[in-house]
DNA sequence: CTGAAAGCGCTTACAG
DNA sequence: CTGAAAGCGCTTACAG
């Protein structure tokens, strides 16, 4: 699979004999060296942009030991969540200087694996990791993960408040009015699942509320829109079907929408439906949804101002977690209506 | 920013020792080489697996020449469109064993010169192009621009049918009976943007359609949902509003959408709408709307095969130009009502 | 202020 | 079938 004619590409030896100096002392007068003179570093650089020289990263790594490099991996590039965590973390990887590798899993562990070895063979200086099952490699550089946390593993673990997420959820539709409240999750394998399941549970009684086994239904392990229409379906065949709805996530909550849809019924009206996540262009929808704003690119900056701080330090604290809060966005799915300006 | 204690893993050499054989001996080996006899074989793979080694990319890739890598460079990575894009690209180049960097330029130039910079510098064997701007770098390698084209540069071009989609999108709004229509269009300066403008142009003159320059409006160069509100509320406020609008990207059609609302108007009742791109969950829209899908997955694996033909030959054959199809999803926001099953 | 030399961790002709 | 040696393109003590 290899083959490739850069040969021509100049080398900084060729530029050290264009400026007629030793290739140490072009390095150096490259780099800025203030042991260099003046009038060399000129020279040296007139020869490099004169040759279009390109500095070879792969000699400099081989020689530093150390490939600024940052990896970041997730289950899926092609949603919202993880799009937006990636480039809040690529913002101040770059501020600092890093070069950042993604790659997307498509949320098979086998990917992952891959991923995983590649980037620990191109040594990376670190890696942020969602992850998209059970972790479990041997990775030499600090780590961070976060959505999917592995506790007390790598310098930190960050992810969404979950629990306090879906009791914002559940305590706005119980002023609506609601106890009949079914949820549709994600698979429990992961922490926002499990999380997002253990916070329903929590909150129900916290407010006195008992709801029947069926009213919690969960989805396929991809947390896919058509996972979350089957469940919403399941739901709504119930001999007394729950009036509201709690979605973990914003896939799974327009699944939903898409299965109410199409089973003649209208939201809020005659379900009402709330969601983890903040779906893109949420307000446009029909209805509003009324959802948990997460703050992604925030997540991103907080988990690689971690990598960055566990980089610095060599010393091994033990791992931190940490949680990013949610906000309740209320407009209109929940059966609120005056959240739209403009609306009829 | 250079700091990293690797210093514990186990190189080569190290295998070597712990099988007693020679370096060349345990690379060939591990390499799979017919000439080792299965025994070296067979003891050097156990050294290696006891050691938990890792063989490192840098040092291959700086003695073979090759890194095996491929860059992929987007204006921005939270674009479904452009996200898609990488997904099926990354599809086919794993599978013929290159290792994919992704960099999202944020729409700038500088970032996009400076990630053109890193890849080059990291030795990519080639590259993947959606260019921010105008292109203007000496990059070395096989290039394939994606979406804004630089013609006869590179290996190959590959956009979507511009004007056709655009011409699809009119012939509807005119059989819906339009005849004053409008046009929210990106920046010019991109391929897209100017040729779905030209495309707009031409379909109403081949339709024997005039409208007034003002119903012509482009939105900023970052294609935003801001920009195509703001373009929107323009077209409203005209003396003589359009009663049809083609909008040259779902994230422009969502800000229009949503300008629409805010001024108190009702789609497709007040104005029509339709959309190049199909936006995510666009049937779940309020209405839904009738757009264009674009089968983006597709088109990365169009522009990787290209990438890796360019790869594989070793010849320098003219840029060659591809245009991906594209085809109308007809939902309800042009006027349609039978779109969407289940809806009273 | 500058240079000669060593070495990062591999792979691969060249010998045997 | 196996090994000694060279070299990929840099950087950096070590000398001067």
């Amino acid at each position: 699979m290899a083959r490739n004619r850069q040969s021509a590409l100049p080398t900084l030896a060729d530029v050290a004999a264009e400026a007629g100096v030793s290739p140490s002392t072009a390095s150096r007068a490259l780099q800025g060296s203030p042991r260099i003179s003046d009038a060399t570093t000129r020279r040296v650089r007139a020869a490099s942009r004169r040759l279009g020289y390109q500095p070879n990263r792969i000699a400099r790594s081989l020689r530093t030991q150390s490939a600024d490099l940052v990896g970041i991996i997730v289950p899926d590039i092609g949603i919202g969540f993880y799009s937006r965590v990636i480039k809040g973390a690529q913002d101040v990887l770059e501020r600092a200087g890093y070069r950042v590798l993604v790659a997307s899993t498509e949320r098979t562990e086998a990917r992952e694996r891959a991923a995983l070895r590649t980037l620990s063979e191109h040594r990376v200086d670190g890696v942020i990791l969602a992850c998209a099952g059970t972790f479990d490699f041997d990775l030499r550089v600090p780590i961070v993960f976060f959505d999917n946390l592995v506790p007390h593993a790598g310098v930190a673990n960050v992810a969404r408040a979950n629990k306090e997420g879906i009791e914002l959820l559940i305590a706005h539709l119980i002023w609506h009015g609601h106890s009949r409240i079914g949820y549709i999750g994600g698979p429990p394998s992961s922490t926002s699942g499990l999380e997002r399941l253990q916070g329903f549970g929590q909150s129900l009684e916290a407010h006195g509320l008992e709801v029947p086994r069926e009213y919690v239904q969960l989805a396929d392990a991809a947390w896919s829109s058509a996972g979350g229409g089957a469940a919403m379906e399941r739901l709504l065949s119930l001999p007394t079907p729950p009036t509201a709805i709690v979605t973990s996530s914003d896939t799974l909550a327009l699944g939903a929408m898409r299965a109410v849809r199409q089973a003649g019924l209208r939201l809020p009206r005659d379900v009402a439906l709330v969601s983890f996540d903040d779906p893109a262009f949420g307000e446009l929808l029909d209805p509003p949804m009324t959802a948990l704003a997460c703050n992604d690119w925030h997540m991103g900056e907080v988990a690689s101002s971690l990598l960055l701080h566990a980089l610095d330090s060599h010393s091994v604290s033990p791992s931190t977690e940490v949680r990013t809060p949610v906000e309740l966005i209320v407009r209109s799915s929940c059966g609120c209506s005056n959240a739209v300006p403009g609306l009829p």
